[in-house]
RNA sequence: GGGCCGGUAGCUUAGUCAGGCAGAGCGAUGGACUCUUAAUCCAUCGGCCGAGGGUUCAAAUCCCUUCCGGCUCGCCA
């Protein structure tokens, strides 16, 4: 059997299928470790939790999406970011940390705000929990209990799949230590169920008595198949890092099951996004892209679909220098394609999100628009609006133009830059003397017209070359020659036009480009430039 | 070392589940539009589908072996 693009499937739908035969309610999960500024990887994580919840509501499924901060894990160590102040903190949970700052609620907010912003960005919305209040709100009680009853099942399950035995005092709750505040130093020696405490004593020396609500979270492994059934997860995408043999996908799915008898949610499990060839405008040491670093450059919508046409367990290459403007063409071209096919559309649509900026103003012309106004956003809206853009969406434009300025500062290789010079550029005295000539012709003629439109300036260029236009007779006279001995070459003279203004050979679209600065100017500058000698 | 995932045109990749002429986009090259170089359109070039073996009338696809790359596995994301 043959399959071509009209049925192929988008991967969203494959999974929306698969997980759909089982349930009629689905909750999609997602989660991450606010312990310091949010990775890459999250990034996909979160859009591909997204597109399966639509994919499942596009079946008139009951779904819902849920974003899980692992605000109560432990302090690992003292980060290179962090001072070293907060080597007291290490093993206290992130949720009772002062925040860097020192504006935020605590040190898991710090981290946790800027990523539930981007999201915001990507148009993802879902229901945010905290793992500190979860545990506080008493949500977990029950599974503490089963935990710590069934203490020897897990840990034979945990054995049995992990290849290794848990040490003999290990335990499935991690209390916090009354006295250093750590979750990763006290050891259970005993519990009640019906006073719902667990006792414990510490390396620090302290022992005492915690509740279940509040006084301390499940193993990581213990903790995740618990969540499934307490909130109702049926589908969850993680990293690799879960998904290996023995990992804790493989013993979350026999805990949940044979623990606390619910079955395992839909794992997806996606690849990591690799950063491609830096060009040699970076750092040499390994540059990191963080996510508001990646939002910086690429439109929103762009993001999702370079994440959303790739297939999650497939690497995604991403490279924000000239590579990134053909991602974002390539989008763009879609978006507009009416003969998109079926599966096209579907990545598109998956793409959009609702509240997601849009502008009609494709980002490669952004580059030459924010270029010619100087990065200055009132010529930018006055150039595009004069363009014929629609521009009722004063938002979405500004983005898209901080998303462009960022990208010409950071990572656009050198042919995409240009400026028009303050002065005369000295490059003017590489000009032939036709081509001074048709400057000044042409600074004659913009002085005696009134406002021209691109096309208009367009068209003005090519009538040099046209004798008995008023353009050709003005050459002929300023070189002091016949009519007939002149002749044009449209293309030089664009080249004179570039020339003059950037001091180099090429540049935009010059219609419009000259139709977006002021006339003023380019009366003056040509008839400067047609005189010019060094 | 064990495991997972990748390797298809210069680049990014579809197709692998379910075997049936290996497809697209970008780039390059050539051309058209009396109107562009970074606009639009048309055409062309470009492939030992990582390598080797096996099954089959037929393999990118299934099986075995192997090479390369990424990730992962020390109970902790």
């Amino acid at each position: 059997m043959k399959h071509n693009m009209a049925d192929m499937k988008h991967w969203a739908d494959v999974i929306a299928d698969d997980a759909g035969i089982i349930n009629k309610e689905h909750l999609v999960a997602t989660g991450i470790t606010p312990s310091g500024h949010i990775h890459i990887g999250n990034m996909r994580e979160v859009v591909t939790a997204d597109v399966a919840f639509r994919a499942l509501l596009d079946r008139k499924t009951n779904a819902e999406l849920i974003y899980i901060a692992d605000t109560f894990d432990p302090l690992r160590k003292v980060y290179p970011f962090l001072d070293e102040s907060y080597a007291e903190h290490v093993g206290k949970p992130l949720s009772e940390i002062p925040c860097p700052c020192g504006n935020c609620k605590n040190y898991a907010e710090h981290f946790l705000k800027p990523f539930l912003e981007a999201m915001e960005h990507l148009g993802i919305r879902p229901t945010v929990y905290r793992a500190d209040e979860l545990y506080k709100n008493g949500k977990y009680v029950e599974a503490i209990k089963i935990a710590l009853t069934k203490r020897d099942e897990i840990a034979t399950i945990l054995h049995e799949v992990s290849g290794k035995p848990p040490a003999s005092d290990w335990s499935p709750f991690n209390p916090i230590c009354q006295e250093c505040g750590k979750i990763n130093a006290a050891h259970v020696t005993g519990f009640d169920l019906d006073a719902e405490t667990v006792d414990y004593t510490c390396e620090c020396g302290n022992s005492g008595i915690v509740p279940m609500k509040g006084g301390g979270k499940l193993t990581w492994r213990v903790d995740w198949a618990a969540r499934w059934k307490i909130l109702g997860v049926t589908v969850e995408p993680f990293g690799k890092d879960h998904a290996s043999r023995g990992g804790s996908y493989d013993t979350g799915k026999r805990i949940v099951r044979e623990i606390f008898g619910y079955e395992p949610p839909h794992p997806i499990v996606y690849e990591w996004i690799m950063l491609g060839q830096k060009g040699a405008m970076s750092s040499s040491t390994g540059v990191v892209v963080s996510i508001s670093d990646m939002l910086k450059v690429v439109p929103p919508e762009v993001l999702r679909y370079l994440i959303i046409r790739t297939k999650p367990e497939k690497h995604i290459k991403f490279d924000p220098g000239q590579p990134l403007l053909s991602l974002v063409d390539q989008y763009e071209r879609l978006n507009v394609n009416p003969d998109a096919g079926e599966y096209e559309l579907r990545v598109l649509e998956l793409s959009h999100a609702k509240g997601l900026c849009q502008t009609d103003i494709p980002f490669k012309h952004m580059t030459t628009v924010y270029q010619v106004a100087d990065g200055d956003f009132d010529r930018i809206m006055s150039i595009v609006k004069r363009a014929g853009y629609d521009t009722t969406n004063e938002k979405c434009i500004r983005e898209l133009a901080d998303n462009v300025g960022n990208w010409l500062e950071m990572y656009a290789p050198p042919f995409a830059k240009f400026s028009v010079k303050d002065k005369l550029p000295e490059q003017t005295e590489t000009l032939s003397d036709e081509q001074k000539a048709f400057l000044g012709a042409l600074s004659q003629i913009l002085e005696d017209s009134g406002e021209l439109s691109g096309e208009d300036y367009h068209n003005l260029v090519y009538t040099a070359k046209t004798e008995g236009s008023t353009l050709h007779i003005a050459m002929a006279r300023i070189l002091g020659v016949d009519e007939e001995e002149v002749q044009v070459d449209p293309k030089t003279m664009f080249g004179a036009i570039y020339t003059a203004l950037l001091g180099q050979t090429s540049g935009p679209k010059a219609g419009w480009f000259l139709s977006s600065l002021e006339k003023d100017l380019l009366v003056q500058r040509f008839r400067e430039a047609s005189t010019y000698s060094p």
